[in-house]
DNA sequence: TGTACATCAGTGAACGCGCGTTCACTGATGTAC
DNA sequence: TGTACATCAGTGAACGCGCGTTCACTGATGTAC
């Protein structure tokens, strides 16, 4: 490697960095606010910078979307996959209750998850790696039923299983009237629900 | 009733026909187009009258696609009471089948619940009246978990399916390159083996 | 019957705003000679 | 060492667009006398 390379390398890691900064700020943002109210002035401003400069890392608002979205969906594969490999034979029940707990406390790629799914105005690429992320954390839930189940329909049991962890976050999300513990605790009983029922 | 009442009753009548007119226009542009891209305009196209009168009729946006979405609610809460009432002892695979593929076949009205739930903008009183409505809807599965269970924890059973089946939909809409009758068929697939572990 | 007036559905044009995006520019840093 | 130039992060202002909403107006219909 020559000197111009590695000087050219440290410029790449910097404006790579640079990047992680404005992904960074999305994600603050997109905890604060709606996904459709999120704007690039808004993410500038959370990230102390002019909203042009944003158009020099990111060719649109989409695709800036798109990669934070994705940022937090590895940090939810890397977390699921830790508390398998530390917990030998863990109990689907421990994993629902941690996997509800990080969709509340991490809402803001929940929704933007949901976003992508339900909007029809994504490109095929942009879909096709979300969908690749997806099947990476669905192949954690894979490791799980088939050590519990004798081994026939592990992605599909994985699948329900996810759909329905979702689906209990989003309908009851909004529950009105009801504190933010209250309705934590009513999205884990459901859980409790649910994983029981996926143990026989 | 004097005569000068029932005249004005009449012209009441073909007002809220009118406001029907509108309410339905915009059904069918919510199944064609995403949420978030629907404006007032379309819907005035689609009913064919100019985008000023909708204000005639309805306050804001928000009203006329809050109403829409109720409309849309009333009318699976009657399929699926009917459903109920029709078959005796129905079993729940049944009930799921026929969901999922209403909730598939009406997207709009799922997608609009959705977004109400996922978005924060939503009025108090409006979302208090769009849970009302999904009380009903989870009455009517209380029914079926009434008769299955023996009677105890049956509106937790009925969040906890709801909440299951949602979740399918929304999670597995938009599978990649896949059509529309394979995304459909994966879905029943998934709803049956939900509906199977809630039998026990 | 005729006339002046009230009511109200309906309209096209316009307002005002906020957004994504682009542009012309600055200023710092590195490079060639 | 000094100088002319290239590169590129970063900026504020502006563009262009589409949206929700409002406004001034028309025209039909009913009413009072």
């Amino acid at each position: 490697m020559t000197k111009g390379d590695s000087f050219n390398k440290l410029k790449e890691q910097e404006r790579e960095s640079r990047r992680d900064l404005i992904i960074g700020a999305a994600e603050r943002v997109f905890s604060k606010k709606s996904f459709n109210a999120v704007t690039i002035r808004d993410i500038a401003k959370e990230a102390g910078i002019s909203h042009a400069l944003i158009y020099r890392y990111f060719p649109d608002q989409q695709s800036l979307f798109v990669e934070a979205c994705m940022r937090r969906g590895a940090k939810i594969v890397e977390f699921i996959g830790k508390l398998i490999d530390d917990n030998n034979n863990i109990k689907i029940e421990k994993v629902t209750e941690h996997f509800i707990k990080f969709l509340v406390d991490n809402d803001q790629y929940f929704r933007m998850m949901t976003h992508f799914m339900l909007d029809g105005s994504l490109s095929k690429e942009k879909i096709g790696s979300l969908n690749s992320g997806e099947r990476v954390l669905l192949a954690q839930f894979d490791r799980i039923f088939a050590k519990m189940s004798s081994g026939k329909n592990v992605r599909m049991l994985s699948h329900a299983y996810f759909a329905a962890m979702n689906g209990i976050v989003i309908t009851f999300r909004n529950y009105p009237g009801r504190s933010r513990e209250e309705v934590t605790s009513h999205m884990q009983e459901l859980g409790r629900i649910i994983a029981l029922k996926f143990k026989k």
